[in-house]
Parts: C-alpha cells; structure tokens; sequence
DNA sequence: GTCTATAGGCAGATAGAC
DNA sequence: GTCTATCTGCCTATAGAC
C-alpha cells in the first residue's frame, strides 16, 4: 500500500470494507480516474462518455482533454491504475495471511466487494469490449490477466508444496480455472443484483479447493 | 429442431461443426437478426449501430426500422431467437447423449464452438452492458440465464441419482458454478485469442465432475 | 487548468416517395 | 419493403480566451 492509492478494493488491515469515495481527492486528474473507472465498471467503455465524467465532476469536457488527450488515453490510465491498486491488495494478502488456502478466501473477497458496488471487475468488462478497444487499451487489459495469474499460480505452487490447498491438474490451468469462475461468477451475478448468487459459487469453488 | 432456425452454435446430429452462414436466408428480417447477432456477440450492444448492419446487408438504415422499430425491438429480438435456438441445442444434446456427464460435455462445445467464432455468449456480453440496457432486453437477459440454468440444474439432479456425474453442494449451486466457469472462460480468453485457454479451464471443471 | 464556442461525425429515428 | 432526405442529439475533439 505504498503507492499512496486510496484504498481500491475495501481491502484495509486484511479487512473487507465497504469502499468509501475518498473524502478529498488529491488533484483532478485522480478524480477523473475515479468517476470514470466507475462508470466503465457499471457501463462499459462504451457505455460512459466525456459528457457524463464532466457533469459528475463539474466541470467541462474540455477541461478533461487537458488531462487526457483522448478516450483511449484515459482508458489506458484507467487500466494501468487499476492494475496497480490490484498489485496493492494482492501484496495485502499476502501480509495478512499465511496459508495458500486462507489467501484464495481473501482473493475471493476483492471479487465479492466489486460486485457488492454493482460493478464488474475493471478487465473482465474489457474483455467482453475487447474487439472494440483501441490497441493500447487491449495490451493493458492482456497484461493485467497475465500479473494476476501469475500470482495466483505462485500462491497454488506454494499451497501445494505446503498442503494448504487442494487442486487437480496443473497451477496454471488452477489458476486460469479460478480467474475464469470468478469473472463469470460476477458476470452472471449482475443481471440478479444478487451478491448471494454470487457468494454461492464462491462457496462451491472454495470447498473444491480446501485441503 | 423443430423451429426450423439455422444450426446455431454448429451443433448438428451430436457433433460440433463449424457453424456455417446459411446459403439463402428465409428472409431479412432473419438476415438482420444473423448480422445483428454476431456483431454484438463481437462487439457488444453498444458496439454496434443500424449502420453496420445496414452496410453489410447492402440495404438503408430506414430499411431496417421497417423490420424493427428501435435498436431496442432489434435486442429482444435476438435474445429472444438466441433462447430458443439455445433450448433447441439442449434439446439435441439430450437426444444424442444419455449420460449427465456427456451431456455436460457436450453443453461445453457449444460454448467451444462460440469462442471459436471469435463470439462471446450473447447473453454473456449483455450481461457485462446489463445496467446500460433497455428493460425488455434486461428482463429477457435474466430469462436466458434461468432457463439454462433450470436444464443444467435438472441434468446435475439425474445425474447424481444416476451417479454418472459428480458435485459437492446443491444442484443449483454447481449449476451456477458450471454457467459462471463456463462464461468467465470465455471472458477472460477472448484478449488472448486462444481457445485452448478455454478448453483447459474445461477439462480442469470436467476432471471435478466426472463420476 | 478551466472556460466558451464550435467543428465534424455518427448515432437512432422519421417522413414521405416509389 | 426499400429508398432518399433529413432531423435531432450526442459523441470525441480542438481552438483560443481567460
């Protein structure tokens, strides 16, 4: 938590918070970022312009080109911070639990907080727009799947050597297993407006996994 | 296969095939729907405008308020023919497969063969652009999900009092469990182009629930 | 940094001729 | 059924004043 990001997810002291909007935001800029990371969470990148960032904000459209030059550059910074603030909470995780399994409950958690907002994951939107998005965008979104499977594939290696964990097959296909239920757990969820249906697979992911 | 729609999801006779474009379209309101569909499978709703569908049909936008009167018609409308081309795949899945396992095998080609096509579900990427989306189209959205949900959901009950299938927790539970796995694989592969990304997350989930 | 003003384009949609 | 023509509105983006 170092990078002095407000705290993303609701993760806080290996907490899960309902996240608060931060009460003053450091510059403009961030609080660009954070009224259109919501709006493509909800809406999609293709379902928020300018217009509805500036109105939110109060101030003009043009104002907003001062900061980004461009859709597609806020995208990218949308993308890079997020991923960011993600690296943040996994790195919370870690500090905050030691055993493989206890670590994937908590990983488990920052998924359940986003939906709890009526959010999708930043990237698992993306994805569904990915053949609409500009290049830059579409490298970021790659590399944000590619950092956090990696991790979770580090945390079943560990958790296997340790017996803290249960899985068949490999820690790479575990891994890409476990992203994939979690981002269309989430995405089935939305049309419910129903965290439980979500939790509910979770659950069902989780007993799989306990060693 | 009774409705007499086109081989949806290049399920014919029990074997995947690719799905090809059908030689002669009944007529353009079909024509629309076909063009429709794949590009907000690619795309997403918000993705997509009368004019492309327009351009590659070779007719006027006017044309196609003639078939339908607002992008929102046109929406219920393919969630409505993709629904019930879906229960027709169900259908003949049950007709060429005795065992829950195979059958659950063979409700994971259908959505291999999307993939293939470089489509997301249809009612996967609606869901992502859920809050953006008129409220005929959400109402049908949460239609699809539970009638694939029911199936699967009955399939998971006569297997387990078969014992030709394996799960912990609730029929409900992995059903929800399977259609969340199923659509976040196809999520999260579309950035990476690749379905044997895909098909790894699907035969880690058919390893658990083999018999 | 933020504003006003505006460009230029595309969106969904309609009127009315054929 | 399909066309031409057109409307209104929103989109991203830019120029230039303050």
């Amino acid at each position: 938590m170092s990078r002095g990001f407000s705290k993303p997810f609701g993760i806080l002291d290996g907490m899960i918070v309902a996240a608060a909007k931060p009460a003053e935001q450091t510059d403009t800029r961030e609080a660009i970022l954070t009224i259109a990371e919501r709006l493509v969470q909800a809406r999609g990148f293709n379902g928020f312009s300018y217009a509805d960032v500036a109105a939110e904000l109060g101030i003009t459209k043009a104002a907003l080109h001062y900061h980004f030059a461009g859709k597609a550059e806020l995208g990218e910074a949308l993308i890079s911070r997020y991923g960011a603030r993600f690296a943040d909470a996994l790195a919370a995780i870690e500090a905050a639990h030691e055993s493989a399994f206890d670590r994937i409950v908590a990983y488990t958690r920052i998924y359940a907080s986003v939906l709890d907002q009526q959010r999708m994951c930043l990237c698992g939107m993306l994805a569904a727009e990915y053949h609409t998005l500009p290049e830059g965008m579409r490298r970021a979104v790659v590399e944000f799947f590619n950092a956090n499977q990696a991790w979770l594939r580090r945390l079943l290696e560990d958790g296997q050597n340790a017996g803290t964990i249960r899985f068949a097959g490999s820690p790479e296909d575990a891994a890409q297993m476990i992203v994939g239920t979690l981002e269309g757990a989430m995405l089935v969820a939305r049309p419910y407006a129903d965290t439980s249906r979500f939790q509910r697979v979770v659950d069902q992911l989780l007993r799989e996994l306990r060693p």
